[in-house]
DNA sequence: CCTGAAACCTGTCTGC
DNA sequence: TGCAGACAGGTTTCAG
């Protein structure tokens, strides 16, 4: 599930309310339980509780497929999801997800609980995010990621464009299904040499990242399978999962190929491979 | 620097 | 119905 998107839209219905609850900004803690140790990170869970128990939620926001959900002094709350899982609200009552790994008890009655079936799924808690966020190269949609500055990373770079996409120190937030339909969008062969892409290709590709990620988020993600529910975004999908049925631009039957150890999608007309 | 393999997990789906 | 195998939105580590 969580990409850029789906983590965008978990991350705004926490703060702002929204997929069927109000905000929990400014809700205290009140019990925390943790109910499978590895998740958390650092510091210790039993620490990890300690801090937590009284704090007040702040802000919640969203760097790459992190989620940062910041307590005052009590510092930062950070969440990947990995592979599978959601962080939801749970109104008074209401029993929490099967594959709950840990849950935070507000004064309210209301719950958070992080579902995580795949227990791939990380947590820490920090007093400064950089130490956990601090590897990550820029958001997409920064404004300082101009062509010109997109354009020069990928003349610096000699390897596949897929998994240099997926690559979250070069760009933070793609997985697999958005670098699929970005890179058909811009009509660019996922195999191609980063630095074999001239300066239109290089502008054209980051109008379509940035494009597929705002429809992304537009549709509240991508649903497929149990993992995740909510967003829409998987009816637009014009390759992903989609191998052997017609492109919409060209009709060409979609393939299905691994690239960097990745089931890929791609239309063989439409995105021709190249070399330098 | 780049590539590929493996590991970490649970659940679903397909085919025999 | 049972069962084996493939596959899944991610990241890290290691070998070559």
């Amino acid at each position: 599930m969580p990409e850029l998107p789906e983590v965008e839209t978990i991350a705004r219905a926490l703060r702002d309310g929204g997929r069927g609850q109000p905000s929990i900004v400014g809700a205290r803690v009140a019990a925390v339980e943790v109910r499978w140790q590895p998740v958390i990170v650092t510091p210790s869970p039993a620490a990890w509780a300690a801090h937590l128990i009284d704090a007040v939620l702040t802000d919640v926001w969203r760097r790459g497929k992190y989620l940062v959900l910041e307590w005052g002094k009590t510092g930062y709350l950070i969440v990947h999801l990995r592979m599978s899982g959601d962080l939801v609200v749970l109104p008074p009552g209401q029993p929490v997800p099967k594959h709950t790994r840990w849950l935070l008890r507000f004064a309210d009655g209301r719950v958070l609980a992080f579902d995580n079936p795949r227990k791939f799924g990380r947590t820490w808690l920090v007093a400064d995010p950089a130490e956990v966020l601090g590897h990550l190269g820029p958001e997409p949609f920064d404004p300082a990621l101009t062509p010109a500055r997109f354009f020069a990373r990928l003349q610096q770079r000699r390897g596949q464009i897929k998994p240099l996409l997926m690559n979250q120190r070069f760009l933070a937030g793609l997985g697999n299904i958005y670098t699929d339909e970005a890179l058909h969008r811009a009509q660019i062969h996922p195999r191609t040499a980063a630095n074999c892409l001239s300066a239109e290709q290089a502008q054209r590709l980051l109008a379509a990242i940035r494009a597929v990620l705002r429809e992304g988020i537009a549709a509240n993600g991508a649903s497929i399978d149990w993992m995740y529910r909510g967003g829409t975004f998987q009816n637009t999908f014009r390759v992903y999962h989609r191998q052997g049925e017609p492109c919409y631009t060209c009709y060409t039957p979609v393939e299905r190929i691994q690239v960097g150890q990745r089931s890929t999608f791609f239309c063989p007309r439409c995105q021709p491979f190249q070399t330098c």
